[in-house]
DNA sequence: GCCAACGTTGGC
DNA sequence: GCCAACGTTGGC
């Protein structure tokens, strides 16, 4: 059982759209890193938690929690020609995106950015790196334990 | 819109 | 394999 964060921009698929979805459950589309899609393909398990943070908006921050819902497969967004996300090296024999099911789990105090960086506790967060820009990134239970407080969810 | 930081590409 | 040029991320 791991723990995660993970970004998404609000106005692609938000927290509130995620609890609005069939089952709560997204595919998370889109990951074009290595380094995330490596922590989705080699650590990645059913269960694991996810802090799920809005980043390029008005206010950025972690909106709710979720958990992985599935094993990782084929992102079908590689093989949409002319769509955002197309991979013209990438075939259906050979892929190389990934997605993961993603299910909303519950949705406590918006948590923004700017109070995240003011709680010593969080200080080693990956997120709050500088220059950190990893759109999926390891989370420390002692870190989890102190968000889902902060938002009111333990 | 700006720009720092980082990742990727491609010529050599 | 180096590294300059370019592209992207994401907070502000």
């Amino acid at each position: 059982m791991r723990y995660w964060l993970m970004k998404s921009e609000p106005d692609e698929v938000s927290f509130d759209d995620v609890l609005a979805a069939p089952d709560r459950t997204v595919a998370w589309f889109g990951v074009r890193n290595y380094q995330a899609r490596n922590f989705m393909r080699d650590q990645m398990q059913v269960g694991d938690g996810i802090l799920f943070y809005h980043s390029s908006c008005a206010v950025p921050g972690v909106a709710g929690i979720a958990r992985v819902a599935s094993g990782a497969y084929p992102d079908a967004t590689q093989f949409e020609e002319g769509g955002k996300y197309f991979d013209p090296k990438a075939t259906r024999e050979t892929p190389r995106w990934i997605s993961v099911d993603v299910q909303a789990l519950a949705q406590g105090r918006y948590l923004p950015l700017t109070e995240l960086r003011a709680v010593p506790e969080l200080e080693d967060m990956v997120l709050l790196q500088k220059g950190s820009r990893l759109s999926i990134s390891p989370v420390t239970p002692g870190q989890w334990k102190k968000i889902l407080a902060l938002a009111g969810l333990s």
